[in-house]
RNA sequence: GGGCGAUUAGCUCAGUUGGUUAGAGCGUCACAUUGACAUUGUGAAGGUCAGAGGUUCGAAUCCUCUAUCGCCCACCA
């Protein structure tokens, strides 16, 4: 009876789906097409574009759960507009990281035992630059893995020279419009990385210290946990409401050792409760000390420098590192018997992230952006709903941020990133200055002034200072656009990323957006959850508790990773769960084999008969059921994307094509086609459910869809990429 | 110290505006099945929704308090 029937299952059907032997040719595939670049979409020349900038990842890293969630979620709207006829574009990029990347460079260096210090700064940068060249696009090809459909003939990289040109543009503007003023300001300092840390950059370690209490005067007892830096205290401070010393402010006591006459002063900052109520001030070598001294303009007295040794205040205690004169400090007040008591102190130091040597606070020249004026817009933005935050519940921290917020230290002293555009002159120091710090008069200027303005002969030199890193990622959204670009693809739509960087980076992105477009970057911010492990605790590579999704990848191939994913973004945090990875290879192999049963029971023309309006003419109840269901689940997948309910919509998908589609529908669907009356009908809804489910599946499983559709017998083009939703 | 979130089946989680027997995936058990799929099907067991109090005709859902866990910010002289 069906023997004359021509069915167009073909080879490569048997047993189950195997994503590896696919996703690498479909992912060249879609690389051919020139799909990715929204230039080359078939869509009406007006079409509307829908953009999205890729949260930067950096040069020196591979890919992790992190980025999988980001990166997929953002695949998912991109892919689902694209097919929608907007003019998708994802746009890629790395982020040069500074301190990241100079460190891992260093750390090659030390493996031929070359520090940077001994080839020097231009011939470091070279090497930064060949190990960009070799290892820095390594998590770009991850992500293409992934399936990512990002356009990666606009690939920026935060260190090329166009995206160079609007860093130092940027710093300009503010300068004119006296945003950036220079100011002292206590680094975190690493001794032996010979460079100032940021707060991300430090970590703590408990640390077994003591407590000593000096006793200054008779009256006059302090408690510190750091006597060696007494040698610059430029005061001892008392809370003002604390009456025990109310008579002593304004008076003076003379530093012991030292033998100085410093002065008495109330801050509101000293805590009554601690130690004896009285604390030391060294404002060069503590940065809650720094403000008091601001404060009350106390003098700053450096006396440890950048190599973590003491400087020449007294002679005996030369050159000795900080530990050392701790000791002989303290051993000399004993002796004086100035020592009242020791209490054992244990205590957070602040530590190197990258080399663990203890941070000593020092004081340097540092160029401060100032933030009121741009955290303000920043926070308007937001609050006239031009930008939406999801959940809203991130508007607070947001907003407490930008409200608490703090002129913004850009200047680094390391090598690798956006040197400052400034040009010292080598014969003017700038009168008055404040510090023992000499400092020469400069011009601020994107190309080197031929001759100084300054003293008219010399050579200018430019700030050995590079900026923040995130002072460049802040302009991400347009410096990462070409010049043409900027008028086609700016402002975008939908940035997706983790809470992490809300406020280091978006609110960043925001002001900077408005600052130099004129607009905000984009509409909504998606923060997701964080991905920890199955324990609760987060995933990180240095304590060993990461699990690599590129594991998934290999083994079970890139949907199922996607999957697995996406299935468990709830908008909450994440405790991976391996057995979403199993779900998901089930779900895959369903959809697979489902295919084959579809396919070897349709006829090959079935694609031409097929008539999605007329459809429903002589429909059994169970085709009405299904169809009704498809449609439903349609118009909710769309509407949960655009809300991003990615979850959601993978499990509505999941119940839909498993249980209505598979468990009941193709059931039915058996005994109908032994009716030659309901054969041709029930063929064209089998035909018709799937075709639709692959399309309403393909943002999420990309690859397994492409393939299957790839095989099916059909009218239009030959790729999801750009079929109609 | 301040803020945010979580606590629902053995595990990981859903549960829109409070409304009939609280759901899913994975796991477990029983049975079935060589014509899409054993990466299967049918069915079952398993939950006093962290605890206490309150609002209500009615609470997993709203309010208060408590406990535990996690995250963020500040501080740590």
């Amino acid at each position: 009876m069906a023997e004359h029937q021509q069915h167009v299952v073909q080879e490569g059907f048997e047993g189950p789906y195997d994503a590896k032997l696919h996703e690498g040719r479909i992912y060249q595939k879609w690389m051919d097409s020139g799909f990715f670049n929204p230039d080359n979409l078939p869509f009406a020349p007006n079409a509307e574009p829908y953009i999205v900038y890729m949260p930067l990842p950096n040069v020196t890293g591979t890919l992790h759960m992190g980025h999988a969630l980001d990166n997929t979620l953002q695949d998912i709207t991109v892919r689902y507009h694209r097919m929608k006829g907007r003019k998708a574009l994802w746009l890629p990029g790395t982020d040069h990281a500074g301190i990241a990347t100079q460190f891992v460079v260093e750390k090659d260096l030390r493996k031929q035992n070359v520090s940077r210090f001994e080839i020097g700064r231009e011939r470091f940068i070279e090497k930064v630059w060949e190990w960009k060249g070799q290892y820095g696009n390594l998590i770009l090809e991850q992500l293409k893995r992934l399936g990512c459909s990002a356009d990666w003939s606009r690939t920026r990289f935060t260190m090329d020279p166009e995206y160079a040109i609007d860093v130092q543009k940027a710093f300009i503007h503010y300068y004119e419009k006296k945003l950036l003023y220079r100011d002292f300001r206590t680094v975190n300092w690493c001794p032996r990385c010979g460079t100032s840390l940021s707060e991300l950059e430090l970590e703590y370690k408990e640390e077994e210290s003591k407590l000593w209490y000096i006793k200054y005067s008779d009256e006059v007892i302090v408690a510190t946990t750091r006597p060696e830096t007494m040698l610059g205290d430029t005061a001892v401070a008392v809370n003002p409401h604390d009456e025990r010393f109310s008579h002593l402010v304004g008076t003076t006591v003379k530093l012991p050792i030292v033998g100085r006459e410093i002065p008495i002063v109330a801050d509101e900052l000293i805590d009554p409760k601690f130690g004896t109520g009285m604390v030391k001030v060294t404002p060069a070598h503590d940065g809650n000390d720094f403000e008091i001294g601001r404060r009350h303009k106390l003098p700053l007295i450096q006396v440890i420098d950048e190599r973590g040794k003491m400087k020449f205040t007294l002679p005996e205690y030369e050159g000795l590192k900080a530990a050392e004169a701790r000791e002989k400090i303290v051993a000399e007040l004993e002796k004086e018997g100035r020592i009242v008591k020791v209490e054992p102190y244990p205590h957070n130091v602040a530590i190197c992230y990258r080399c663990s040597s203890v941070i000593e606070p020092i004081p340097s020249m540092q160029w401060f952006l100032k933030m009121r004026e741009l955290a303000d817009v920043a926070m308007s933005t937001v609050q006239s709903g031009k930008t939406k935050i999801h959940p809203e519940r991130f508007e607070k921290p947001y907003f407490d941020w930008l409200t608490n917020i703090r002129d913004w230290t850009v200047s680094r002293q390391i090598w690798w990133g956006h040197r400052i555009p400034v040009w010292f002159c080598k014969n003017t120091p700038i009168a008055d200055n404040p510090n023992f710090l000499t400092q020469n008069e400069f011009v601020v200027s994107l190309e080197k002034p031929s001759t100084c303005p300054k003293c008219g002969t010399c050579e200018m030199e430019q700030s050995p200072d590079v900026l923040d890193t995130w002072f460049s990622s802040a302009l991400w959204p347009f410096a990462g656009l070409s010049e043409s670009d900027k008028k086609k693809y700016y402002p975008g739509h939908t940035l997706i990323t983790a809470r992490d960087i809300l406020n280091l980076w978006v609110a960043r992105m925001v002001y900077s957006g408005i600052e130099f477009m004129g607009e905000a970057p984009f509409q909504n911010v998606l923060i997701h959850g964080t991905i920890m492990t199955k324990e609760g605790k987060r995933m990180s590579k240095s304590l060993g508790t990461g699990i690599d999704p590129l594991k998934y990848i290999d083994e079970y191939g890139a949907d199922v990773a996607r999957f697995a994913v996406v299935w468990q973004a709830t908008g909450q945090d994440i405790r991976w769960d391996e057995t979403a990875v199993v779900g998901g290879r089930k779900f895959t192999n369903k959809i697979w084999n489902a295919t084959k049963f579809v396919l070897s029971n349709v006829s090959a023309e079935v694609s031409e008969r097929y008539d999605s309006a007329r459809i429903l003419e002589g429909a059994t109840d169970a085709d009405k059921k299904i169809l009704e269901e498809l449609k439903t689940l349609k118009v909710s997948v769309g509407n949960d994307i655009e809300s991003f309910e990615f979850s959601k919509a993978l499990h509505d998908i999941y119940e839909f094509f498993w249980h209505s589609f598979c468990d009941a529908y193709l059931e039915v669907s058996k005994e109908q086609m032994k009716d030659e009356s309901k054969k041709e009908s029930t063929e064209e809804v089998l035909y018709y459910v799937l075709l639709e489910s692959l399309k309403t599946m393909h943002p999420f499983i990309p690859f397994i869809t492409e393939v299957i559709y790839e095989r099916l017998p059909k009218k239009e083009n030959n790729t999801l990429l750009i079929t109609q939703w």
